[in-house]
RNA sequence: GGGCCGUUAACUCAGUCGGUAGAGUAUCUGCCUUUUAAGCAGAGAGUCGCUGGUUCGAGCCCAGCACGGCCCA
């Protein structure tokens, strides 16, 4: 029985006795989570200042203060040297016993890593030459319950890292700088857009028909109006409408939703860029895509080209354009006398193991080629041109070619990345593509466009001469970061509620 | 949906032939006022993902399940 007590009372586990630390801490008075420490400056600030005037500062100079968390302590019994870090950057920091008296001290000797500090106090230069904050002031910002991850190896689990990203956060800065990339990309984008006129817009997410591309939406229900609701899978019936209301150039960068699998290459809400640009065509939009592309790659790695996964990728010059049917010749090595004949194309198909529905028209069927046989190997930047009718329900039909549309779509490092095109202005004919689309999902295809019949009135008001585009941020960022999987460019990727812990 | 791999201490990982559960870091105690993954001496720390099966005995073998990673569809 003795025994069976002792047990129970037996702190072993690291965090309970990081729990009774704190407890004891706050039974002495100690303030564990105080509010009243005032920052000077950032770690940048005080490199910044030591790099501009080194013979101005030293142990007798003007103090610092700064704020972070403690990454590492090294103790001695009456000095310590730790490392804290704030959103700038890491700096050690020296603690004496003789500086901030015998009960700072001993109130340092109860802290762990992890521990949020403030710090206030002169810089000097270590035996080694690191320059380091003399601490006048030692203050406990905040307590951490839990040790951090191990200094040396990390936090690696891919799992733990994208279920507790704050941990990545912390323990990892690579992962810090693909999340600061991600924004100066969207920023520079967003600079460039504004730069040409653009407005930027925020159009529904919660959308009575989910349109604007084919994909599979979430629903919802909303209880006062009634309605289902369904979360956008495009902003794109939106943006039109505006350009129809008079605003010529407008962009939205927002999540979009597919109720779609989960991959490597796939986040069930992801980001995406649209912009739309009256009287301009696809062959304008190729254009701009060019420059944005290569002013954001100079904007964010100082460099036109990059290096994607061992690959060299390179965007400057003007970019490969091939229509899709020749790129299937020339590149997917689909001999010439098939591509007009279905019968010949299916048998293809079947043989490259691709499935191929009976709602699957040939333009379908021509697609589903494409995406085994040639987008693999589209690695340098390339637009695809020349897409059928019946896979761009929303596009303007060629006027050299009927069956075809203006309408591209850019390929990198194997991936789609952007699809764009002159958009489809006369109603009526919006009408009956829509009505097509009908009949295609009524013959099996779930991912076919719904009827938006007020989307065609508005058409009908006149849709100026209009191009629009949509670009996947996130392969974007996937792209000028290096990373193999979406997953490490979204800060919380979708999992499945874990089974343990 | 299918295939392969993984899940062991807070973290990173070992664990042989099925026979008492290991290391480093972190933590705790002691020493230490210029360290750099500090050092020295000592100590504590485990639902081996979960459930069942085989076995005298399972971290290890078998089955199912959960979660994750990669690949394929």
């Amino acid at each position: 029985m003795g025994y069976r007590v002792m047990d129970m009372n037996k702190k072993s586990d690291v965090i309970e006795k990081r729990r009774d630390k704190l407890e004891a801490l706050r039974e002495k008075g100690v303030q564990l989570f105080p509010n009243d420490f005032k920052v000077s400056h950032t770690v940048k600030d005080i490199k910044d200042t030591i790099d501009g005037s080194p013979e101005t500062i030293g142990v007798d100079g003007a103090p610092f203060s700064a704020a972070g968390r403690m990454m590492a302590i090294n103790r001695f019994g009456k000095s310590s040297f730790i490392r804290f870090r704030d959103r700038t950057g890491l700096l050690q920091a020296y603690i004496r016993k003789d500086k901030i008296g015998e009960d700072g001290y001993a109130l340092f000797k109860q802290l762990d890593i992890g521990d949020l500090v403030g710090l206030r106090g002169p810089v000097f230069q270590t035996k080694t030459g690191e320059w380091t904050l003399l601490a006048d002031e030692f203050k406990l910002l905040c307590k951490a319950v839990r040790p951090l991850p191990e200094k040396f190896h990390g936090l690696k689990d891919p799992e733990k890292r994208y279920r507790q990203r704050y941990l990545d956060l912390i323990m990892n800065q690579d992962v810090r700088d693909i999340f600061i990339k991600r924004s100066r990309i969207i920023q520079a984008i967003r600079d460039f857009l504004l730069d040409r006129d653009y407005l930027e817009v925020e159009t529904p997410m919660m959308q009575p028909i989910p349109g604007g591309a084919e994909a599979a939406p979430f629903k919802t229900f909303h209880k006062a109006l009634g309605m289902d609701l369904f979360l956008r899978i495009a902003p794109e019936l939106y943006l039109k409408r505006l350009v129809i209301g008079g605003f010529e150039r407008v962009f939205e960068i927002n999540r979009n939703f597919r109720n779609e699998g989960v991959s490597t290459q796939h986040n069930p809400e992801f980001t995406m860029l649209e912009f739309y640009e009256a009287y301009a065509t696809y062959r304008d939009l190729m254009q701009i895509t060019q420059e944005m592309f290569q002013e954001v790659a100079i904007a964010v790695t100082g460099s036109s080209s990059i290096h994607y996964q061992g690959q060299s990728i390179d965007f400057s010059g003007n970019w490969r354009q091939i229509s899709l049917l020749d790129s299937l010749q020339e590149i997917g090595g689909v001999d010439t006398g098939i591509l007009y004949n279905r019968g010949a194309l299916l048998e293809l198909a079947s043989l490259k193991g691709i499935e191929i529905t009976k709602a699957d028209r040939i333009g379908k069927v021509i697609t589903k080629l494409f995406d085994v046989l040639v987008e693999p190997k589209l690695i340098q930047p390339t637009f695809i041109t020349g897409y059928p009718v019946e896979v761009s329900p929303l596009s303007k039909r060629s006027d050299t070619d009927k069956a075809l549309t203006e309408r591209f779509e850019l390929f990198i490092a194997g991936r789609e990345i952007a699809n764009g095109f002159s958009e489809l202005n006369d109603p009526c004919d919006q009408k009956e593509r829509f009505l097509q689309q009908v009949a295609d999902r009524e013959a099996g295809d779930p991912e076919a466009h719904f009827m938006d019949q007020d989307y065609v009135e508005a058409l009908e008001y006149g849709l100026p001469p209009t191009a629009g585009e949509g670009i996947g941020i996130d392969r974007l960022v996937m792209l000028l970061t290096d990373a193999a999987s979406i997953r490490e460019v979204i800060l919380f990727p979708h999992m499945k509620p874990s089974g343990k812990k």
